[in-house]
DNA sequence: GTTCTTGCAAAATATTTGCAAGACG
DNA sequence: CGTCTTGCAAATATTTTGCAAGAAC
């Protein structure tokens, strides 16, 4: 019933069942990213540990990234189709402390880094926290 | 007994008790950023809420800043003497996956990023994490 | 039937607050 | 005395695991 989203799973190597489907069509209809008690509070007739489990198998295939945006809860959302989480291709996140909510800027790439010498770069977490341009 | 700490303390406004003394000492005696569990473990005689309380009285005062590493537990460090915690005096901080410290690297300053229309930067949180010097 | 997924329960970890006792000026 | 600090207890929030039942192939 929903071809897209089925494509979307399997091109990750992630089987689409109907929970998985449900909460994919929610991250790619948010405009911000979301907190698994986000999820929880949304789908309240799904069990936490199922959406839980369904976060981190996205996670774990690249399907979305995690943002630990300092609220105390880790936010997720939707990587870009071909990305694969590496440091070059992070971009930057914003927390809004009047709204509460974290975005992704994807057009804001990580800016280039030269780390000192012998220090290996896997992941990133960049997080600018202020007033979003609607609270602003 | 300890004039210099006591004087950081008051510099920041901060009542110099032999608890933050404490703290603090190990903080400045640290090449890394450190936990509240980490304090509990090595005052081991100290009452654990004590030591919260004593993180977020000098984060308040900017004594030291706080580091979301991603590891679900926050890392606190000292601030330079004149930081006022604003973006534009943010440094970068590294998380290596191996030995599990999260480092300073004040000498890495947060690189300019211009924000979209109406944004408002507040504070930042730059966290790479790898591979430290060390471990790689 | 074998593997993957889900639901329920509960554990583990981290953070935060209330309140009364104590220290300090 | 009055304010700030500390210690103990307990609440809250978040993340994670175990295990058995169910669905999918």
């Amino acid at each position: 019933m929903n071809p897209g989203l089925e494509k979307t799973l399997l091109a990750r190597e992630i089987s689409p069942t109907s929970m998985r489907i449900l909460v994919l069509k929610e991250l790619q209809n948010s405009d911000h990213a979301v907190s698994l008690n986000d999820l929880e509070v949304l789908f309240d007739q799904a069990d936490k540990t199922t959406l839980y489990r369904t976060l981190k198998t996205f996670e774990r295939n690249k399907l979305v990234h995690s943002i630990d945006d300092g609220t105390g809860s880790v936010k997720y959302a939707l990587c870009e189709e071909t990305c694969e989480c590496l440091p070059e291709q992070s971009h930057l996140h914003f927390h809004c402390n009047k709204c509460e909510l974290t975005f992704c800027l994807n057009e804001i790439h990580f800016p280039k880094i030269s780390l000192p010498k012998n220090f290996i770069a896997k992941e990133t977490n960049l997080v600018i926290r202020g007033l979003c341009d609607k609270c602003s």
